[in-house]
DNA sequence: GTTACTTCTGTTAGAACGCA
DNA sequence: TGCGTTCTAACAGAAGTAAC
């Protein structure tokens, strides 16, 4: 198995005359820079690849991309169109079946779907196997549910070596990749990605909350500074349940001055 | 700056149930 | 069957975080 652990950074649109962001509804990020590490099965570095896109969408540099990135117009300008860069990179890629791809957190898998959709460029032959590392990066870290940890943030924890810049293709794939080697045990396996156009809010959710009792409980005893009885939590838990339902709750009229 | 994602919270629709 | 009550699930919006 290979691993190949990818980054990009992207363009947005700028209207200099109104001085505002504008955005393509149907690409809002262009990849200007793809940056990739191929690991083998022993994590060991056996490939690279970096390049810069051409922006057709985007073709100036948003002031506030190139104040992070350090990307200039002047270094996409010459750069070959983003058809022929997803092209080497397939090539970079796919040398083997079972290929997994590697990213931080999943929005660069979005957007280089969003822009090979964009570009009506074929993806079948593109590995969907993918692994976020930011993911298991927060578990690792014990982050609690809902706050993920930055590359940055990764690397420092982890005291690895920062003699690279961050915001750089290439050199965000390598710390994510260095991360990625760190983190990784055998539960760790690849998941299949599917590109969606939709919105994750608008797909129906088919889990089911539970109740944390041995947070609910240890609350109320923190309130009360003692263990509660079997009554108690009995008490506890109706009364929570009931709350839910919000049928104790009665209309006020809040008068407002004018 | 914008966009996207996840979690939390409040609200509401409707299912499930009991009773007449 | 129809009505009222209880409860759950789904939804929308806000907040927080991270990406560029």
């Amino acid at each position: 198995m290979e691993y190949v652990v990818f980054d990009l950074e992207f363009n947005q649109g700028f209207d200099k005359t109104l001085n505002k962001t504008v955005s393509n509804e149907k690409c809002p990020f262009e990849i200007i820079q793809i940056g990739a590490i191929k690991l083998d099965s022993h994590f060991n570095i056996i490939g690279t690849f970096n390049s810069y896109v051409k922006p057709q969408i985007y073709k100036s540099i948003h002031p506030f991309v190139g104040k992070m990135t350090g990307i200039k117009s002047e270094d996409v300008i010459d750069a070959p169109p983003f058809h022929q860069v997803y092209k080497e990179f397939k090539k970079f890629v796919s040398t083997k079946k079972n290929t997994v791809l590697c990213v931080w957190g999943t929005g660069d898998l979005k957007e280089l779907f969003r822009n090979i959709t964009y570009y009506d460029l074929p993806y079948k032959t593109l590995s969907k196997s993918y692994i976020n590392v930011q993911h298991y990066a927060s578990m690792y870290f014990n982050n609690p549910a809902g706050k993920s940890i930055g590359l940055q943030n990764a690397i420092q924890i982890l005291n690895l070596n920062q003699d690279k810049s961050y915001h750089n293709a290439l050199n965000d794939a390598y710390y994510t990749a260095q991360v990625f080697i760190r983190i990784y045990n055998p539960s760790i396996v690849p998941d299949v990605y599917t590109y969606t156009t939709v919105k994750s809010n608008s797909i129906k959710r088919n889990t089911k909350k539970q109740i944390n009792y041995d947070k609910l409980f240890a609350e109320f005893s923190k309130i009360l500074q003692r263990n509660l009885t079997k009554e108690e939590k009995k008490i506890i838990d109706l009364a929570y349940k009931m709350g839910k339902t919000n049928q104790f709750l009665i209309e006020s009229t809040i008068y407002k001055k004018r």
